[in-house]
DNA sequence: CCATAAAGAATGAATGTTCATTCCGTTTTG
DNA sequence: CAAAACGGAATGAACATTCATTCTTTATGG
């Protein structure tokens, strides 16, 4: 096994265990065996395990990015934007249950809260398409006339919520149910 | 102190250090320290760590679900009633940020998933009071034709997120906006 | 009404466990 | 062969829980 696949196992062992049991659930003893790799072989890679967790968040939501801009762009119509961003994000959650799970973790603790000021102060890349949107949203008159932080939550409040109750099993979000969950949201934020 | 007051103490001190600090960082020590009481006596009145934690839950939820129902009548127009119960949710989430910290944090936990499956599945009460507000919503025609579980989403999934991002002291929510706030979710489910 | 004993409650130091991190002998690599 | 990478036992800190002891309340008898 190369330098850089064993990275990869650990970090892949954290993500599936971390979003199953929790950062106090997954020990390090039992990341570096699922990862099959020594435990004192996960300190070569990161310094500790805040390190690990913050490190790991940055991959997931680069790559949750990525997706997500995939076919997009800032000229086409608001609505249209809205309901790519929105589907994009819904779908990918339920393609990748776990990549979402983490996520989730990492924003209900202490680390998240930390972070997220730091995305809503300073500026952040990815943060700002969505900024980009509702700024555009309001001030073209096509989105309710509401701080940024409540447009935002009424876009990707409901779509957490569904996302976590499909993974969790509560409910089966199919194509058509994804769009029309994603209309609904654009019915909140729309003027 | 009497034998009741020791308990409430013991209560309240978790609620805020758990508030604050979540679960794993408010160690009984802690929460001894807080209450004025040995350590040993947490122990008199609940078995373990987590028959206090579920037992604090359960007070909280009976709490907030007795605050929403004041006032409330299964009577009054779907639209009505669906406005009551939003706007007194995030008021009283914004006046009791201890209490909203403490359910986020028991909902993102281990309980939390447990608690969400008897709560769908068999029926809890206070739960119905929704479920009964969704269910006539569809069957009368004023709601999108959505499973209730989405519709849950579309309607609390905001509620949410702005009640914790009021609470960060990310954005400062007063009545206008709170009953702006919920007039948007009505847009979001509403048919 | 007091003295005394029994029961109940409270305490916090001691215990055992779990875990992140370190250390050093071994293996791999260049 | 030297240097880097690795493994996993050893270490020490943090924590939930226990338990022998102390304090408080209540009951009893004179």
């Amino acid at each position: 096994m190369s330098k850089l696949d064993k990275r990869d196992e650990v970090v892949r062992a954290a993500l599936e265990l971390i979003a199953e049991l929790g950062f106090h659930g997954a020990p390090m003893a039992m990341i570096a065996e699922r990862a099959g790799v020594g435990a004192g072989t996960i300190y070569r890679y990161f310094e500790n395990k805040d390190v690990l967790i913050t490190e790991l968040y940055r991959e997931v939501e680069e790559k949750f990015h990525a997706v997500l801009l995939e076919g997009y762009s800032t000229k086409k119509p608001i609505r249209e934007r809205f309901l790519h961003l929105g589907t994009g994000a819904l779908r990918y959650f339920i393609a990748n249950p776990l990549e979402f799970r983490y996520l989730e973790q990492f924003h209900n603790s202490p680390f998240g809260v930390a972070h997220r000021r730091d995305k809503l102060l300073g500026v952040k890349e990815g943060c700002d398409v969505f900024r980009e949107l509702f700024d555009d949203g309001v001030s073209q008159q096509v989105m309710k006339d509401l701080p940024l932080v409540v447009l935002f939550a009424l876009a990707f409040g409901p779509v957490l919520a569904v996302a976590r109750d499909h993974i969790l099993g509560f409910v089966v979000l199919d194509d058509a149910l994804i769009a029309l969950t994603i209309e609904a949201c654009w019915d909140g934020v729309k003027r």
